[in-house]
DNA sequence: CAGCATCCCACAGGATACTG
DNA sequence: CAGTATCCTGTGGGATGCTG
């Protein structure tokens, strides 16, 4: 009942794989562009509308849950719950709790996790910063009626 | 009716901003973490689920509609659709067609969806590079009853 | 405070059919 | 080939209420 390594990575073994961008030069046997590579799940938790926003609010602090409500605006309680444990089985986040009362439950990230956030903090820069170009694309799309 | 500069770049001007992270180097205006900026739309955009595959499948070619479904294991027709008028929209790819027949569309990246593309892809080979870790974590949750 | 359970609905998104 | 249009379902996700 063990499985420390998995017997393979997707089912299409071959035939799938989209193009070379991230075969070519990575060893590794997962391709996110195949439909059922395991690995395009876990990218679709770390890319996803609150986990990507969830893991880099958590940066390299420690933070509590509601204190992370308040840093990711817009979350609900449940989806802010509901991401955090995708996150910590995924191995990005870690969860401990301290049975007092009240109660209080830390999260930080793992150093996998804290790889994830570096990543997609430079893209929150990248696309915060160029947020004029987009704004000016957008009125020009939309001033010639979407064509 | 133009605004190249937006006059805010989200309402709740203060006190909705999270931490640090990408507020304190950065003095773009724009915050991802605010529930009503505009750029939070384009993040979704840029990592929803077919808007992140599809920007790295176009990579640094020049690719038409059919080959890029193919290229986008499991995307449908109208999600494909639906996502290239998104990011065109927000100036990331280019799209030409050529009025021939049969007809013949190709779509490119702009250089600002090639930086992002690039990111993205950044994201993506740590995350297919280190999925052993996240399923050995998997395995470890779901053996102690996911606590 | 930190959450799970429940209800409920809007919308993401798949399947299918049709057009230039 | 490169789409748009329509229909229909699953589920993402908000609101509310309860527990330790």
């Amino acid at each position: 009942m063990d499985a420390t390594a998995p017997a393979t990575p997707h089912a299409s073994d071959q035939g799938t794989s989209a193009q070379a961008s991230s075969a070519e030069d990575t060893c590794s046997p997962y391709d996110v562009f195949a439909r059922d590579c395991p690995s395009r799940g876990t990218l679709e938790h770390v890319t996803g509308r609150w986990g990507s926003l969830t893991l880099s609010a958590i940066s390299d602090s420690t933070v509590r849950f509601n204190e992370l409500r308040r840093r990711v605006d817009g979350v609900s309680e449940k989806m802010l719950s509901q991401t955090l444990h995708a996150l910590e089985r995924d191995g990005l986040v870690n969860r401990r709790s301290q049975e007092t009362n009240p109660p209080r439950v830390d999260y930080c990230l793992t150093p996998l996790g804290h790889d994830v956030a570096r990543r997609l903090r430079e893209l929150f820069d990248l696309v915060e910063g160029r947020m004029p170009e987009v704004l000016a694309a957008r009125e020009a799309y939309d001033a010639r009626g979407g064509r």
